[in-house]
RNA sequence: GGUCCCAUAGCUCAACUGGAUAGAGCACCUGCCUUCUAAGCAGGGGGUUGCAGGUUCGAGUCCUGCUGGGAUCACCA
């Protein structure tokens, strides 16, 4: 079904031949040999650069390599010419059968085209959005939900065994300023007068909390001290502000596997056991830091700390864990809930973050290595800033707390499948720019919906040919034939589709779900290209009057064309419009 | 000052992780609507990939040092 990883089979046979005919020395490695296609598509349809990456070992000229491979893959059917280039690229091109056999497979397939045992089962945890629950989701976080989940998607499909989790921060000092405002909420519910005064949240997200607080309470807690509601309303505010949060990351299309609870680490001694490990391995000590490199602090001062040393595992300093009060830093709950998702059994960790966490990846690393022996690889994606626009002018926030842009107004104004694509245009360490209006420009500068205008123009024609009278089912279109399909724009075509399961390999490799975007946009073009050409060449034309088989075979191209948007879309979550008038 | 990220056409961005003559879109110029959706297509001009070295068959990509921009910087998570 991947073609290039088929080629790239037959590649390494042939290499193999030339080692036994003698051709080549017994002892070469041919893990570098690539076989991918072409920058520049005159160079042909596939290129290998084997020539080149085995010369020196081999103690052989490039060109001599590449010559006699030539002779090799030519025998093959499948191979039509292997042309010595440059310093000693081998390019090949395939017979047009070769690329047409992708249709049915693709119709075959459906959605699931393209789908990859390359992850072999492997369990991979991705951790993204993980806001703290204190108010509702925003744009910053919109970017790191649709990045995570996009990405998770994609490692599913790629053959990973992904779980999505969400740690909720419920057992910091946070959470005391939510329980205090909400308290307020809950007085002035109650009819009394409060004031906010700096420190607490002042957002009116707060105010039904306060409402349904009385409505459940009544006035038990009016004029009582914190020690008789503080825990309490800690408890009830938490899991307001995750309601709040699930219902948010609902409105685009996010669902979690896990939510994992912080404070479910504090009462059970797992922090405690786990440090105690660390200790025991010489990690955690009682130690003084020195002043940070460069410029210190005004009030630094040194005292005596319990830390983690995170320096041998290539973080700069080493990391406290302990408060001098004895309570844990944010750093402790965070080692534990690492090596209880290590204790799950993950084969990978991924955690999104967002760019103003850039100081924490070492520390992370640090922790994971630790933990793992170094077994375990965890690969942190920053995303970067969002910078809002309306119609070309910078979108203006107020400063007042409280009165940020949240998730669910960017939703509710442009809809889900818009602000996921383009999230997704851009890579997560490029800071992306998202105009309000133009999102929704329906022109080809808007590359959503370039993509689904290629995908409405598709099921167009096969509404078109289904009132004609023609069988455009897939099952009938995957025996379909092709053989009409001979022109250049149209092969084009077929060579793009078949990239397809190569491109979701890398992109899952790299953990890059943009690259589907882009590859989208990419194919959406190859298809407007062909079908504009067909207002002049009337033999492009996917409906061919009066000649059933000839236009089935043109319309089975296109369907392969929509499974492929079908698919990849999926991955991203978005969903694909089959009529846009 | 330390650390991390970024710098590619006038603008917004790609470049399959080291491959060939660095590609798209916007903007600009020239064409294409009695036609399966012109919400589109074809063609043209536009580049010392921030600067200086290095590594090798080969560098936008890797290394070193600069310049400029952003983020962050010891018990707040």
């Amino acid at each position: 079904m991947n073609l290039f990883a088929d080629i790239h089979a037959l590649v390494l046979t042939a290499l193999a031949q030339m080692q036994s005919d003698g051709t080549l020395p017994a002892d070469l490695d041919f893990s570098n040999v690539a076989v991918e296609p072409p920058r520049d598509a005159l160079h042909g349809d596939m290129a290998t650069n084997a020539a080149m990456v085995l010369a020196k070992a081999a103690k052989m000229k490039p060109r001599d390599i590449a010559d006699a491979l030539a002779i090799k893959l030519t025998a093959d059917d499948r191979i039509t010419s292997a042309d010595v280039a440059g310093p000693g690229f081998l390019n090949l091109r395939l017979a047009p059968a070769v690329w047409l056999s992708i249709i049915p497979d693709a119709l075959q397939a459906g959605n699931d085209f393209g789908r990859s045992q390359m992850g072999g089962g492997k369990k991979v945890n991705v951790e993204y959005v993980s806001a703290n629950p204190t108010g509702p989701l925003h744009v910053g976080h919109t970017r790191g939900a649709v990045f995570g989940d996009a990405l998770a998607s994609l490692l599913d499909f790629a053959g990973y065994n992904v779980t999505r989790e969400y740690v909720i921060n419920d057992g910091g000092s946070q959470i005391n300023t939510l329980a205090r405002s909400v308290y307020l909420r809950y007085l002035e519910a109650h009819g009394r007068e409060v004031s906010f005064p700096d420190g607490v949240y002042p957002g009116d997200y707060l105010i039904p909390v306060g409402q349904a607080l009385k409505d459940k309470v009544g006035d038990a807690y009016i004029d009582q001290p914190e020690a008789v509601w503080l825990e309490e309303i800690r408890n009830y505010a938490t899991d307001a502000m995750m309601d709040l949060i699930r219902a948010d990351l609902a409105l685009l299309g996010v669902k979690m596997d896990r939510f994992f609870s912080e404070k479910s680490l504090y009462s059970t001694g797992k922090i405690e056991a786990c440090l105690e490990m660390l200790k025991k391995k010489g990690l955690v000590y009682q130690g003084v830091l020195e002043p940070p490199k460069g410029k210190a602090p005004d009030d630094w001062e040194s005292r005596e700390q319990t830390l983690f040393k995170s320096t041998d595992y290539g973080d700069d300093i080493d990391r406290a864990v302990m408060k001098s009060d004895g309570s844990w830093t944010y750093f402790a709950p965070d080692i534990a809930y690492h090596y209880d998702k290590l204790q799950r059994g993950y084969d990978e960790l991924i955690l999104i973050l967002g760019a103003d966490h850039s100081g924490y990846v070492k520390r992370m690393k640090a922790i994971v290595s630790a933990l793992s022996e170094n077994t375990v690889p965890l690969d942190v994606k920053l995303c970067q800033l969002v910078k809002l626009y309306k119609n070309g002018q910078p979108f203006k926030m107020s400063k007042r707390a409280g009165t940020f842009v949240t998730l669910k107004d960017v939703v509710d104004r442009v809809g889900p499948d818009v602000t996921r694509f383009v999230m997704l245009t851009r890579k997560n360490d490029a800071p992306l720019d998202f105009d309000f209006d133009k999102v929704l420009d329906q022109s080809k500068e808007n590359p959503v919906f370039y993509v689904q205008y290629a995908n409405a123009r598709i099921n167009s024609v096969l509404r078109k040919a289904k009132k004609a009278g023609m069988d455009v089912s897939d099952a009938t279109l995957i025996t379909a034939d092709s053989s009409h399909i001979t022109h250049d724009a149209e092969l084009a075509v077929a060579r793009k589709i078949a990239e397809w399961p190569r491109l979701l390999e890398l992109a899952a490799k790299h953990n890059e779900p943009h690259r589907i975007a882009f590859y989208l946009y990419d194919l959406a073009s190859d298809f407007h290209s062909l079908w504009n050409r067909g207002k002049e060449e009337t033999d492009l034309r996917f409906l061919q009057e009066g000649e059933i088989a000839t236009s089935q075979g043109k319309i089975s191209l296109i369907r392969a064309v929509s499974v492929v948007i079908s698919a990849g879309l999926g991955i991203l979550g978005v969903t694909p419009m089959e009529e846009m008038r």
